[in-house]
DNA sequence: ATTAGCATACGAAAAGATTCGTAGATGACG
DNA sequence: CGTCATCTACGAATCTTTTCGTATGCTAAT
């Protein structure tokens, strides 16, 4: 059975994944040009950062070369559950239908959006009935 | 015009924020007995909390009578909002669409539930049409 | 080989969040 | 009144997160 540790990463830690997911490897220097253009930050804290992340089993990282390259250790997917789910339990008291509806009235949200939305209900339903007996 | 800080409260002030949200006002005692219960921390760690949560606005208190009085200064909805919006941008890029689909394909959300959203959408559209002229 | 440039490692300061002990005020009530 | 229970205020310890300075190593070009 798999081990399944709760994985929290912080607000930082977070940008720094959001960059490593997008491009999938790069060395520090890399990911901090990248974080640059939206932070104002150091070299090494940014440095820091990723090597804590890969003692917390957040990164993982290839150290042949001079420079290190590092790739996320965690999938987006997951990750991105994870804090939905977390959300909604301490935001909307476990009422995912809140959120949603939350998050949608809140954001001005474009007619492709909402049929995109709608079809994946549709489709959700279509399983479900399937999967109820 | 109103002037809009931003407003984050902690993972604990968040605790406490649903609790007063709920019963509307209470005193320190009425909040710690009902976090207690989820919980486990110390009266002063509450009461400490709660002063500084009013120092930063985020609640009212009325200190006339020997205990003082609390209730959340901001709004539910606002609050809610804020923190759903933050966590678009931050973990899903900036597409709403992005975390709803997350959310509804992680929780096994109930046909109740579901149309629901789907009505709510559909409300939406008609709204968006009269708005777009 | 020496040096300039860029990389990692590491310790520790700074900032933010959480926790709690203790002191002193207030009111209920015998 | 004097005492007991309960409250607020406040300072400080602790923990986590974020930041950065400094030491040191590696490599390429002179």
């Amino acid at each position: 059975m798999t081990f399944n540790k709760q994985i929290k990463p912080t607000e930082s830690e977070l940008e720094i994944l959001n960059i490593l997911w997008d491009i999938q490897r790069g060395t520090v220097r890399e990911v901090h040009d990248i974080l640059e253009r939206s932070k104002d930050a150091g070299y090494t804290t940014t440095l820091k950062l990723m090597q804590i992340m890969h003692d917390k089993g957040l990164l993982k990282r290839d150290s042949s070369a001079k420079s290190h390259v590092y790739e996320a250790a965690i999938s987006k997917e997951q990750t991105q559950g994870q804090i939905v789910q977390r959300m909604i339990d301490t935001v909307f008291n476990g009422s995912a239908m809140q959120m949603v509806m939350q998050a949608l009235g809140n954001h001005a949200t474009g007619k492709e959006e909402l049929d995109q939305i709608k079809a994946y209900l549709e489709e959700m339903e279509r399983k479900e009935k399937k999967n109820n007996k």
